[in-house]
DNA sequence: CTGAAAGCGCTTACAG
DNA sequence: CTGAAAGCGCTTACAG
């Protein structure tokens, strides 16, 4: 059975000083006789002392604790803006905490609540799916970011998120600068981030003359390989490549086309977004959008600082996302299986390396 | 600005009634008026009340919370352990919290003190890495449970952990049973986990009378796969077949050995461990050893509820794994590329799926 | 059903 | 340099 934890007033007691007195040198401040000190620093440790967190947050106010909610876990960038949260975290002298808050919007708000009861300094929600209401109830006593993109900016809250434009931009460019006329697109869900991916590439096929006609849709990732082959690559017109919206859903459709005996890139070129560990583990290696999930996560502790100094204004922070290039888009165009509505384009014959 | 957090004693004025009441109100209890209760209630939610969790568990002597602390939390077997510990808790009227560690043992350390000082009620420690002494230190005074499997088991901590023995063994025989007779093993690390797993595969071998030269060790996954194919699978004598400690090493070798233009499993099969999410995005998808990993999350809660309720041995459960098999080995032989020391084996005929 | 009082472990002016 | 006292927000016997 757990013995019950050493308190001040027991340090007090072993040295026969006052409790004020070891609450001081504990705390490593000034005004405290050098060998008192040591004879408290000592008794301390040999008692195993561990200071009460609970009475030290509730007499200070403050926990110098961060909270991070994230849905989903298990994900290199999550986890990297994790990261990122706690390494600017602790540069600041807070500690980050976190909660795994699943894909449930109420799950979320359950974790968002617990964090607020917990007293948290701040927090930051890596996720886009954290409702609204809950989110704004706590930010009036509690700086909040949110690493995403919700579908409304919740009042009296900070986002930071990257730019989707111009990722999905890159994307469908890297495809049209090597070649490809027929580039699909295929969203795993509607959320904000994913929709603007779209609406780049649509936008970035126009400007270049060509179709957008290739586009599937769905609420969720089920089935969603399958149906891209059975709809968009394995009929009658079929596009040459394609953007998905993430890695997640590009290695499934890499997947799925080498199920049927596609050779990616050569029968279909596919780019993913977020840069996950799984581009690199695939084969071929997916060329994708990198984030600065890193970076993001420093930056929202940074937005919580501020507020934590006095900024009252919502502030919106966009980051400027990369592409990666690698093997499932290849420089070479596809051979396509059936040659139809087939524009004029110049296509360099170097083949896939 | 963060505004102040309405208390108690907000409420209290608000309704003219006391705190005694207003703290019996909220908390449910019986014997509060019909009338009080309501308007406290109302009062309660009007002002965004939120009880102060220090001063609760101050009182109290009892968090209710449990802390989690994993290595890497992106990780799907992590994940789910973390999963299977929140639901368990969830459960017991805990709520989990989760503190990432990074595979430095220092750091482990420390938030293990972080979350010792934070007053949860128990600790569960998904990681092999976390060192004794602090582990031994804490429990004392907070049960703490590993799930994993450390160099030696720390005094007063329980342990659970997936049979590694039987795993090892279910991944060889099943090398064995589909026609393979030069069997190796690729350990990315020295950990008790997969050395026992590489002793498995030893035994299992010698059962059968076949050679366990094939084995290749390192402290750590860096350039791995690319010893693996200079150092055994392109050498004069290579192996057919290779169980990997892990499966993200068992990725990265597939990914390596399709890089030279080799085909798995035809010309070498490849096992890996854990059955991550990894190991059905891949082509081929990976056969694998899965823990019940969820259920060693929910075990290990109830390992601490059994000492929170009193429980003072130490105690371990070794979880059950389990084959998956998966296209990166097939129920044929293959051709081997050198045909050297090749027993007579039935090895069936039948083409790969 | 309701309220006044004590106390959880710690910190911080305030005296000496 | 050291100590006595008050208070952080909440809960819980103890009275009424």
């Amino acid at each position: 059975m757990s013995k019950k934890k050493p308190t001040i007033i027991d340090i007090a007691h072993a040295t026969g000083l006052s409790k004020s007195l070891v609450s001081r040198a504990l705390a490593g401040k000034a005004g405290v006789g050098e060998e008192s000190r040591t004879r408290i620093l000592e008794t301390a440790d040999r008692l195993g002392y561990k200071r009460n967190t609970w009475a030290t947050s509730l007499v200070k106010g403050s926990s110098h604790m961060i909270g991070v909610i994230a849905t989903d876990i298990a994900s290199t960038y999550r986890l990297e803006v994790i990261t990122g949260v706690e390494d600017a975290a602790a540069e600041a002298g807070y500690t980050a905490l976190l909660a795994h808050g699943r894909r449930d919007p109420e799950v979320l708000a359950e974790r968002l609540a617990q964090m607020h009861s917990l007293g948290v300094d701040g927090v930051v929600v890596v996720s886009s799916r954290m409702p609204s209401g809950p989110l704004s109830a706590v930010a009036r006593s509690t700086p909040i970011v949110i690493v995403g993109r919700p579908a409304e900016a919740p009042v009296g809250v900070d986002l930071i998120h990257n730019d989707d434009e111009t990722g999905g931009a890159l994307a469908t460019q890297h495809l049209i600068d090597i070649g490809h006329t027929r580039i699909g697109f295929v969203a795993s869900s509607q959320r904000a981030a994913i929709r603007a991916r779209e609406q780049a590439w649509r936008d970035t096929l126009a400007a270049a003359g060509l179709s957008d006609d290739f586009l599937l849709r769905r609420q969720n990732e089920e089935d969603l390989a399958q149906r891209t082959m059975n709809e968009l690559v394995l009929s009658d017109d079929p596009p040459t490549a394609l953007v998905a919206s993430t890695d997640g859903l590009a290695a499934a459709i890499v997947g799925a086309a080498q199920d049927r005996g596609l050779v990616v890139p050569d029968d279909l070129a596919v780019v993913g977004y977020n840069n996950s560990s799984l581009s690199t583990q695939l084969r071929p290696q997916l060329t994708t959008v990198d984030q600065p999930r890193h970076e993001m996560g420093k930056l929202a502790v940074e937005m919580i600082l501020e507020r934590l100094a006095g900024r009252t204004t919502d502030r919106v922070t966009v980051a400027e996302p990369r592409l990666v290039v690698r093997d499932s888009s290849s420089t070479s165009v596809p051979a396509t299986p059936t040659t139809v509505h087939r524009d004029a384009n110049n296509a360099p014959a170097t083949p896939s390396g």
